[in-house]
DNA sequence: GCACATGTAAAGTGACCGTTTTACACTGCG
DNA sequence: CGCAGTGTAAAACGGTCACTTTACATGTGC
């Protein structure tokens, strides 16, 4: 495997896991099997590691949750929380532990955010036939609390996101 | 002030900003004007000291929220998160950054969050006049999703969560 | 008036932090 | 053949970490 791609998928594990600030380098070179010398060339420092790992991950986690229903963002949501464990968004972990002062990883949370929002959209559109700003932000919310909450009350609580999406889209349809 | 008052909003400030890990015992004990020895003598260690934050936060917020209705419940997140800065439940935060590994933590995130769902559980009762599960669930996602998306979305989409709550009481209430 | 609790300031503990450096091995290409 | 590129192992960098210790100043109550 590719030695970039060994070391992304170690931190991410690591980083996950334990937290970012309390994942030494140590941890990163020993998990990934190369040396702190080829980890520095390849990602440039700590905060380089950490936007790299953020940035792959919405690539993977997007193309997951690449669908056009309603029905279908919860159901990727659920498969994706049930193999990789519910910590809460991964995007807002990094952002809180930085305090929001580390620009890349700013960025990379905001950018992460505005494609799910658009994914979203999309779906409202597939679902209701037009636009609606209100029913997408709330599906965005209860998307935003199912991940969040299945951390403390397991990942059973998509389900019950998902049907309140269902009920919401339901109105919107009529309305 | 009270040393130890001075200690834990010094500390949960801190925290808040800049992260757990991230904050060093230096600064909290130069930010609260007191030396390393008195605070050891108060917190026992730094997750002590976390823990009793989260506990004294718990009882501040629960405060705010002892509300009856689904107004005034997202009424009261909107105050407090006008006035508090939005980064996320610190809760999550907390028990993401330590892995979920320090048992004093993660039972100070699992009382909260078990605690918001029996005031949401009594709002629910006095909305529709019976307990409905499905709602409480529906309404505890909408109030986690608007905390955390609060972080890159603004305030402003709190009175979303509100009006996706109040929809789905609506539902409930003729179900 | 003396013991005691509670506080301060400041130095010291060893461990670990992110990062750089030194020295060396292997590979593939001109 | 030689050399640039890419990797390793391991030590060193200065700094910071959580935490403890030493030594000293208070005020309070018996």
């Amino acid at each position: 495997m590719d030695i970039r791609t060994r070391l992304l998928e170690t931190a991410e594990q690591l980083f996950d896991r334990h937290g970012f600030t309390a994942t030494g380098m140590d941890r990163l070179t020993q998990g990934a099997g190369i040396s702190s010398r080829t980890l520095y060339k390849h990602v440039g420092n700590k905060n380089g590691l950490i936007a790299a790992v953020l940035n792959e991950r919405d690539r993977r986690f997007h193309r997951q949750v690449e669908t056009d229903s309603v029905d279908a963002l919860f159901g990727a949501l659920e498969i994706w929380l049930a193999q990789e464990a519910a910590r809460g968004c991964l995007f807002l972990r990094a952002w809180g532990e930085t305090g929001g002062d580390v620009p890349e990883i700013a960025e990379a949370m905001a950018r992460h955010k505005q494609r799910m929002r658009e994914r979203i959209d999309a779906i409202v559109v597939a679902e209701i036939g037009r636009q609606d700003d209100e029913l997408a932000e709330s599906i965005q919310l209860l998307f935003e609390g199912a991940t969040h909450a299945a951390a403390y009350r397991g990942v059973a609580t998509v389900e019950v996101a998902r049907r309140a999406a269902h009920r919401l889209a339901g109105l919107a349809r009529i309305a």
